[in-house]
DNA sequence: GTTGAGCGTT
C-alpha cells in the first residue's frame, strides 16, 4: 500500500529529484513529483510524493513544519485528484 | 532572471 503526500511552500527551484531526495531518507519513495504550471512553465512551489504507508506517515511527521531552504516545509497527505474536476476551464 | 497560498496531467 501506497500514501499519497503533498508537500508545500517548496522553494522555485526545488525539483522533483530533490523531493525524491528527501523522502528517500525516510522510506521507499514510489514517485515524487514537483508541480509546475502548466499554462506559465513555472513552478508553483509544490509536489506531491507518493510513498509507502508507513514512510510516508514517517516523512510527514519528519518534514513537515521543518525548515528547508530558509522556508517551513507543508507536508501532508494529498487530497485524492480523482475528487476534483478534471478541467475545470471556463 | 518576478511571485508565495495552495492539492497534480494522464
Amino acid at each position: 500500500m501506497a500514501k499519497n503526500i503533498y508537500v508545500g511552500n517548496l522553494a522555485w527551484s526545488t525539483t522533483d529529484a530533490d523531493l525524491r531526495n528527501l523522502f528517500a531518507e525516510f522510506g521507499e519513495v514510489i514517485s515524487a513529483r514537483v508541480i509546475s504550471d502548466r499554462e506559465t512553465g513555472r513552478s508553483r512551489g509544490f509536489g506531491f510524493v507518493e510513498m509507502d504507508d508507513a514512510g510516508a506517515a514517517q516523512a510527514i511527521q519528519a518534514l513537515n513544519g521543518k525548515g528547508i531552504g530558509g522556508r517551513d516545509l507543508k507536508v501532508n497527505e494529498a487530497q485524492p485528484r480523482e475528487s476534483r474536476p478534471s478541467r475545470p476551464r471556463y
